[in-house]
DNA sequence: CGTCTTTGACCAGCGC
DNA sequence: GCGCTGGTCAAAGACG
């Protein structure tokens, strides 16, 4: 996991993370309906969107055309359900070039992009996140190593480009930092 | 049989 | 209008 940013218009998520998987488990089931090589990148670009029939999430998923270590994930949309259950793994449950099966990393984390499923007055917090940031919570850029699932940041809307200021060496970092605006921004103490 | 990936075709937006 | 590019569709096939 490297970065993550989020354009102001149409709830989109980019997260840049550093993955050998191409398709890393993020909690939701995900249909691949198109790939296409863009410009500028060597590397094709595959199309994802929710199979919830109900949401109309999207992602697009490429390599880094510079680093192709680099996993560049775009979403495209907020996610207003919960995670499905698990069945066995999420789209990359597929043993194609050994992505996301049910192997378990020791350093895979079970968090998620979007709605998060309990009520607990942290997933109350985190329910903030995707579609009602206000106030505007400057959680841009993170950079993450080691981590095969994609995180649930919370970014902010302001950022129009990815742009990645700060590296953070461990994941559980990261959730520090969350849990730091959060209780800087709502007064919630996690 | 259901789910998912692959892949060529198609479409829309944009710049010239 | 034309060509380029990104995004989407849908048929076919693979897989468990």
């Amino acid at each position: 996991m490297i970065g993550a940013t989020r354009s102001c218009k149409s709830q989109r998520v980019i997260i840049q993370l550093e993955c050998e998987e191409n398709n890393p488990d993020d909690g939701f089931r995900w249909r691949k309906y198109g790939q296409k090589v863009v410009h500028g990148n060597p590397n094709p670009r595959s199309y994802y969107k929710c199979t919830n029939t109900a949401c109309t999430v999207k992602k697009h998923v490429e390599r880094g055309a510079e680093n192709v270590k680099f996993l560049l994930v775009t979403y495209d949309g907020i996610h207003e359900h919960d995670p499905p259950a698990a069945r066995g793994s999420t789209s990359g449950q597929k043993s194609q070039d050994g992505s996301s099966t049910s192997q378990d990393h020791n350093n895979h984390r079970t968090v998620r992009l979007g709605r998060p499923p309990s009520s607990s007055s942290a997933s109350q917090a985190l329910r903030l996140f995707p579609c009602s940031l206000d106030p505007p919570m400057d959680m841009t850029p993170f950079y993450i190593t080691g981590f095969a699932k994609l995180p649930s940041l919370p970014v902010n809307q302001n950022h129009t480009e990815p742009k990645i200021e700060r590296v953070i060496p461990d994941g559980t970092e990261v959730f520090k930092v969350i849990r730091d605006r959060l209780n800087l921004n709502f007064g919630l103490s996690l």
